[in-house]
DNA sequence: AAGGCGTCAGTTGCATGCATATCGAGGTCG
DNA sequence: CGACCTCGATATGCATGCAACTGACGCCTT
């Protein structure tokens, strides 16, 4: 009747007895928010796949909240996108097709190869120096993780979607990868190679300070990402 | 103890846009999704002002229904990003001050340019007609009202932003020009004169079919907003 | 006079219970 | 045999009640 505890989210880290006064509350760390933070992060795992349905009662019972703030959070989460609700129906996680992914890279084009530019001379050396030895470990890791494979990734866009100095950009930009990361790619592994290659010139052009290169890096970025894409979808 | 009814929200009105299976149908009509209409409608129209506090139970008495689906539209706009919570205190409506607005307007002129670019030929030569008309009446009228000045734009913009061929950009486009109206732009009567004549100039492009022309007219029309607003403001 | 503490009113957080809507199985009638 | 109706199991929709928290005010202590 009861799911494992493994998965219940806690205020207190442990079970029973949340103490009142740890602080840390810059979040806000009610149940409401625990499970907009734990569904947004199994959408993001695909722990909950594209187009699954949700059935409030049991995903309430596996959190061990009751139904009023798993409903409260995936309101949110719909507001945001990543679930959807048809007429009086259960909630969808939402699935990204084909479509959407391509579209969503045309403007990731756009918007990434201009923050690209604006970040120039923004970027901290060092965390540029650390990034790059990320990639680095990464390539020549014999074996291979989904999970460091997106932190790399994510790393490395983050220098110049951190630091283009316009956080309604990044915000969008934010959004936009959230977008495509759910489109499921089949054989990523393959993309390592080319992932870190094109990684490295953008690194490189962003530690030169060149912001046309920066721009032209990353947009040739994205387009391999798209070609990659349309050649291993038929 | 009651409000007036005015406000109130209800299912019994003559919204008969219910079809049972309209491929389209995301809405639903029950309370929550009432609540957040209503609410969202607020903001847009300064009934609700920026920071402001909400204070839930009011609100509900307002809108004639409980806490619960209140909480949950509230919860919904806040993944929107129409309001925000702070720790464990009220919502506050969101409130945009210029520096993002300025750089919600630097995103604009990218997206907007390119949707404009990527629309020309795709839109109906009846509607942009229609625009036209609209345009050359509200320039020509003597009164003005704040309601039609906004509408003419939202149709004006709305023209390239359809029809661009991109729902991803579109919806982008979308969210970012709500950023933007919730900046409280002073003696925004003054803008009308301009913006017709710029409205126009984007008008002529499209209806010629120029991708070059239609970019160029609407990221100077975007840069024209910023100057008046810097203009303004010191 | 200043700082600590209790109290209270106002507010949010959440579980619960009941009303209502949906879907499918199986029976009925044309 | 198929269209339709019924009924029950399962879902969601929402009001309510109570617990917990917050901030303000005033009293008490020092």
């Amino acid at each position: 009747m009861h799911a494992t505890d493994a998965l219940k989210i806690s205020r207190t880290g442990q079970d029973h007895e949340a103490r009142p006064d740890e602080p840390g509350q810059v979040a806000g760390l009610n149940l409401s928010n625990l499970a907009y933070r734990a569904i947004s992060e199994m959408i993001r795992d695909r722990r909950l796949k594209g187009g699954e349905q949700i059935v409030e009662a049991r995903l309430a019972d596996v959190l061990g909240i009751s139904r009023t703030p798993l409903r409260e959070a995936l309101q949110r989460l719909e507001g945001e996108g990543l679930v959807r609700k048809f007429a009086n129906r259960s909630y969808i996680v939402r699935a990204v097709e084909l479509a959407e992914y391509l579209q969503a890279l045309k403007v990731r084009e756009l918007l990434e190869g201009e923050a690209a530019a604006l970040a120039v001379g923004q970027i901290p050396r060092d965390l540029m120096a650390r990034v790059r030895c990320e990639i680095e470990e990464l390539r020549a890791s014999t074996s291979y993780h989904t999970h460091s494979h997106w932190q790399s990734d994510d790393n490395l866009h983050g220098l110049y979607i951190e630091h283009c100095s316009n956080p309604v950009m990044t915000e969008f930009i934010h959004a936009l990868r959230v977008t495509t990361r759910l489109f499921e790619i089949a054989r990523l592994k393959d993309r390592l190679e080319p992932d870190s290659v094109e990684h490295l010139a953008i690194l490189a052009a962003l530690e030169a300070g060149d912001a046309k290169a920066a721009r032209q890096t990353v947009v040739a970025h994205i387009r391999s990402l798209k070609e990659f894409t349309l050649a291993t979808v038929r």
